[in-house]
DNA sequence: CTCTAAATGCGAACGATTCTCATTAACCTT
DNA sequence: AAGGTTAATGAGAATCGTTCGCATTTAGAG
């Protein structure tokens, strides 16, 4: 239950706060922006600002419950930590987004940062494409 | 000349145009922001308008003169395009950029958008870190 | 049930970037 | 070299995602 997941991040749990995690946890979404959760609980039928989304998406992020991507574009996608770390790989012409995790590729970038003498703390890694059905079009 | 190459990239020889350029060439500056260029240029006596930076930069985007990176913190910075494709790794507490290229990665990715049945484009590759500087602080 | 700090809603503010449109400048033609 | 055509520029308004400020509400401890 999402009161108790809230608790344990330190978090009290408010009805936003509540609304907005059950949303992320429905594996029908899996990378959403704000104005995402934002008009999909609207549509629900739940009553929240837009700035609190932004609050509590920032709070769930500073708690590790889920990660910011910068997805091309200019705005935030934000997704629920679970599974562990993965990069993306995102079709240009459709948005589509897949996941994948490449041992060797991280390996290599902790390898590359100690060469330049940085302590690494994170990476961002998109590759870009066109997916399989943009192909055929 | 700046003239010759903005002609040959399909680019009237603008006084704003050539005053961009030359700034991007000097190897005193390798990753600029729209905003960089434009008070730099201002500072040099220079008169121009910071629209036109951002409408230059992007034609020189599309001309491939140089590179648009989404570094984090929303805004783009800008490379002159020369000694070809290389990814990035920043130091978070003082934003001191070091390149890099990485046979295995570039190949790995390639494998990775093959498998996942996309046609690859393009990627980036970022890594965080504290610089060797920073961690004496 | 009460109280207090924390969380929310609303709209204003923000910063990077783009757009609109009147004015100016490149450069092709005489 | 002068003129005309058309693209480029300057200035500021507009946009868009996101954050802020402040009055109001609510969670949760006592
Ligand atoms: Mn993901
Ligand atoms: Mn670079
Ligand atoms: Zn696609
Ligand atoms: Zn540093």
């Amino acid at each position: 239950m999402e009161t108790k997941d809230l608790k344990q991040a330190g978090l009290k749990a408010t009805l936003p706060r509540i609304k907005i995690l059950s949303l992320m946890e429905e594996n029908t979404v899996r990378h959403v922006s704000a104005e995402d959760v934002y008009k999909t609980l609207l549509e629900s039928g739940e009553d929240l600002s837009l700035a609190t989304v932004y609050r509590v998406l920032t709070q769930f992020e500073q708690a590790g419950l889920v990660t910011r991507h910068h997805f091309e574009g200019g705005h935030s996608v934000f997704e629920l930590n679970e599974g562990g770390h993965h990069d993306h790989i995102l079709c240009v012409k459709c948005g589509r987004v897949d996941e994948f995790v490449d041992a060797v590729i991280e390996e290599r970038q902790q390898k590359i940062a100690a060469e330049k003498g940085y302590d690494m703390t994170d990476h961002s890694l998109y590759i870009f494409g066109i997916c399989q059905a943009c192909q055929k079009l």
